[in-house]
DNA sequence: CAGCATCCTGAGCGATACTG
DNA sequence: CAGTATCGCTCAGGATGCTG
């Protein structure tokens, strides 16, 4: 199943899973997994992020082709942000790594506390 | 399959995956899941990484259960990493993340190559 | 509404020196 | 060998204010 052991994790891959799996990706990319939704819409949904942690998350994911960016010229303007097929295909890599965390998140609280307690901090 | 739009990504998990995706833990994994290493076997294994990065890399993984440090008392001491059973579950997800990226990466690439030739700059 | 520009703080990392 | 300790810097990210 897993029994060969070639991971890969060379630059590039690094730099791509740093650029779509950073800290407000996975929360824009699961927000339009759901539904088109403009700017404001998303800092609704996500509150936590700021307007330029937000607008530097959504250029990044748009040069990776992972979402499109439409203006809608309504007045004022709208902008429409929506997943794209590419982007699509992150959906399930992205459920197995939550799956995971979920599954595990006991047991890695647990490791933890028996790390912070039995920490000699010497 | 991944029809339905649950993907959670709250705070505990967010902290999990920074902790367990950031940028020398799939390295440090990878390797471990060949065989057992020392300190500075681990360093050779993965050259561009410093003395303190790695520590802190192994001290998280070590904290989140994901690897173990055995002290061997030979002389002088040897210090022993290996990975754990809960260590070894980040396998499956890690291989979809990886496999995704590799297969994704050439459109990618296109992508970011038509966002960059394309982008206005304002 | 959907940003851009600016200032600012602090976490992270490299470099260096020292230790059991 | 396997670290710890300290310094200095960079730079991602928040806060705030302004714009077409």
């Amino acid at each position: 199943m897993d029994t060969d052991g070639e991971l890969r994790i060379d630059a590039p891959h690094r730099e791509l899973l740093d650029q779509v799996l950073d800290k407000w990706s996975l929360a824009v990319l699961n927000e339009l997994c759901e539904r088109p939704c403009r700017f404001n819409e998303l800092r609704r949904a996500i509150p936590a992020v700021t307007q330029k942690s937000l607008t530097a998350t959504l250029r990044r994911l748009e040069r990776n082709g992972m979402i499109e960016r439409e203006v809608v010229s309504t007045r004022p303007v709208a902008i429409r942000y929506q997943i794209t097929p590419l982007g699509k295909t992150m959906r399930q890599p992205i459920d197995v790594l939550l799956a995971w965390a979920s599954e595990h998140m006991p047991a890695i609280e647990r490791a933890r506390d028996a790390f912070d307690t039995r920490a000699p901090r010497h």
